[in-house]
DNA sequence: CATGAATGAGCTTTCATTCAT
DNA sequence: AATGAATGAAAGCTCATTCAT
């Protein structure tokens, strides 16, 4: 008689091993940068030993990327009513998740390593940077087809200004102010809807 | 032959390897990172020995933060007409140096050593980041002046828009278009200038 | 049917896996040398666990050993009808499987762990090198029986020439001429041979 | 005004660190074997520090074969007057040093790394075996040259009978006799030597 | 009995920095 | 002033062996 789920062989994983270790490599490769990262400290500070991280990921790089992997991005609602009002609800949670967990050191490493470990910048592309773009080019071709835009309207563009600003403001300065989605959407926003008609203008 | 300023006593400095290893370090500090970046192999491409670069700067950090300060801005005249005009000369040499030498590699590093290395953002925002911005705020505060933008314009916020679209972009693809320049300013220019009263709207 | 012999209780272990680890340790042994030879590679081509191993053989020692104890020679027959071509035979059939499978380096691995693995060394010289000459001798104590050798001929050190030349041509070339048997058996046989009476030596 | 022997800058080495280095290299390379042999181990025995090996040989391999490279074969004199005497004389002096400094151990290792490093074997058999190879040989071509051996003598033969001997003689019992040497050459000389035509045989 | 997971110790190599000439 | 040598610390990775299922 067989089990629908049949018990594998060999000793089994400690699940909570794996989850800790990522989250400790996630930790230390914001903090430290990719090179920095040392596996003998994640494996410390995570109570597992070397191997056992070499088991699960052959590499540094593999762990590294692992790790990033693991992000999740809290998709939040946005559906406020107005289209400039859900480009700031998504900038707002970019912006704190953008500093999460230590500034931008996390992106700093990515961008550093682009020639030695090109896995790292093309998975954070893919699981961070896309799916937060998808975001914003989303409510813009909403807006685009209920006709709230110009219709030369550069979306692709308006998506690089938006989140771009807050890379610019994190490098020239630090710290994003509490009103900068704010800021920031309202002179997009201008910049792209569609203006009535001047009245008398013929 | 006497030297118009007293001879110092004991060897004198050879200025051309200074220069020589601020100029290879700054390439690998661009090419490699922070921490990647050694001084074993700066010293040999420069030609000189490892005590004759701690002599000059008395730590790793120290030479890095040195090689940051020999970049020089190519101060781009920009007189062209128009504001936007002038924006787009502006953001069109920035593009240009944005990628040299290697990609926003440099930019990565200095991030990614934030917490490690704190000197060397903040140089790097001295001498790159602020200038490059100060070009661009000047521009906008003599729109301002010639009362080319609107009452509520947000300068700070237009300026992050401006270049952070550029590090997005690069984030995102790792390639920036020709007429990126002129896209981002559009939608920017747009959302800021000044509009006509609808003359005779009545 | 029943067994003859009363049937252990468990699992009974599978006599193919024995044989196909040992033949896997053998080849790595040879290939890569005792301390090279990895229990993980040799687990892993078996397509068995480690702990697999360890449950037979309690150690890579005794891996090793029981690897070399499989050998097993090829027993020529040699009644060629003539002393020296009965040890050409011999010699022939060494030197084919001397060099099996990897050179010298079987014996090279031996040699070389006789402090830390002696069991090696000890288990090599009685399945492998005492067997064989064992042979030779057989063939030269047959011949002194038939008094076709001189009175003080010395077979020990005839046995070492005879298949030392191998060793030291190896060494000093890694390949073995095909006539080398026959030109090494030609010197030996001559050196031992009962020579005829001069006859009017007097 | 330049000096004859103008004094090298830096600091200089310290020529004795060099030979002990590689006097304990050669001595753990003959114990332990190549994979065995720890730079540490050894950099430790001598007293250094490991990047001091490094920065005179840039690999374990490096430094392999550079101990390997210092093996000083004492050159006797042979001159007994009798090729059998003289062809003994060598092969004492052969037997003595091919124990040493830790029996066949370094022989073997260089066998058993011929496939991953195959610069040992080449270095041993350039530094090692050639030359002795060689006293034999020539002792053998002069007797050539004064007719005191038949005509179809094979030199290289006898050679590899005469040093192969000791192989053969170790690898079956780990002990070389005292006689050993007369006796391996008396059955060789007997099988190469040039007879005396039986002058008035009829 | 056999499996996959875990471990502690070890390896070679490189680095930033200081010393002696 | 400038050099080459030296150093302690650490890195990434692998191994023989044991544990838990």
């Amino acid at each position: 008689m067989s089990h629908s789920s049949p018990a594998k062989p060999g000793r089994p994983r400690d699940p909570e091993t794996e989850a800790r270790i990522l989250e400790v490599a996630l930790r230390h490769l914001a903090r430290e940068g990719y090179t920095r990262m040392s596996l003998d400290a994640v494996a410390a500070e995570a109570g597992a030993s070397k191997p056992t991280l070499y088991r699960r990921w052959p590499s540094k790089a593999d762990l590294a990327t692992a790790a990033i992997r693991t992000i999740q991005l809290a998709e939040p609602p946005f559906e406020t009513g107005s289209t400039p009002g859900d480009l700031e609800a998504v900038l707002r949670n970019f912006s704190r998740s953008l500093l999460r967990p230590n500034g931008l050191s996390l992106i700093g490493t990515v961008l550093a390593e682009e020639e030695h470990t090109p896995e790292l910048i093309r998975l954070f592309r893919e699981r961070i940077v896309a799916p937060r773009r998808a975001m914003l080019r989303e409510v813009l071709e909403r807006a685009q087809r209920r006709r709230e835009l110009r219709a030369s309207a550069d979306v692709e563009a308006a998506v690089n200004l938006l989140v771009g600003a807050f890379y610019a403001r994190y490098l020239a300065a630090s710290a994003i102010p509490a009103d900068f989605p704010e800021r920031v959407v309202d002179i997009v926003w201008q910049g792209i809807r569609r203006r009535k008609r001047h009245a008398g203008a013929s």
